[in-house]
DNA sequence: TTTGACTTGTCAATATTTGTCTAATGTAAG
DNA sequence: CTTACATTAGACAAATATTGACAAGTCAAA
């Protein structure tokens, strides 16, 4: 589930509307509409602010905003596995500096 | 290890000067020093450039450049194993479809 | 002090991202 | 069928970010 599919389910089991959801986001109802449908990446400020108006836990919804986003840049290469492998063995050898 | 100080380290050893190697790549030598020193982030072309001139295996060079990408994209970020996790999650479902 | 290797700062050119507007599509009610 | 409203698609200008080059700088060895 991508961070837009999930945040749409969250905003239909509220049962708000993409305008409504906008406008307390600043932002206009077709971005937001993109930004479920995955055609644009939300912004940083606009996952916090979703979390705000959506009344989610704003790291929670940050990690998963950050996933995406990974996911997304990995989602064309080929050894996905392998850089993810790469990745933790980057990212355990600065935590342990 | 970065990609900057991995192919440094590939450069010295081969004994090749940054002003022959960039002019391999096509590049300002004062690029690639910032691509070694990792205050430019290299392009995907470059990379590939690189693993040309240093006679590396190109798969795995782009594999090393594009894990460095996302490290240093994860570098800020407060639960890093939590997102890789999730990662890990949304990659399997994506394989298995 | 000259030379050569490397680094740094800056800048214009390019490329990408962003947000909005308008028009289109879908859909349920009357 | 029309209307009304929610959502989506496409196109665009504006804002941002990236890129590569140049010139000037540091540094070390000769």
């Amino acid at each position: 589930m991508t961070f837009g599919e999930y945040i749409r389910e969250i905003r239909e089991e509220k049962q708000l509307l993409l305008r409504e959801v906008a406008s307390q986001m600043n932002i206009d109802t077709a971005l937001l509409s993109k930004i479920e449908r995955g055609t644009r990446m939300a912004r940083k400020e606009q996952a916090e602010a979703l979390a705000k108006v959506l009344k989610q836990n704003k790291n929670e919804l940050l990690q998963f905003w950050m996933a995406d986003k990974i996911v997304f840049m990995l989602k064309e290469e080929k050894n996905i596995t392998e850089i993810l492998k790469i990745v933790e063995q980057k990212i355990n050898r600065l935590s342990k500096k």
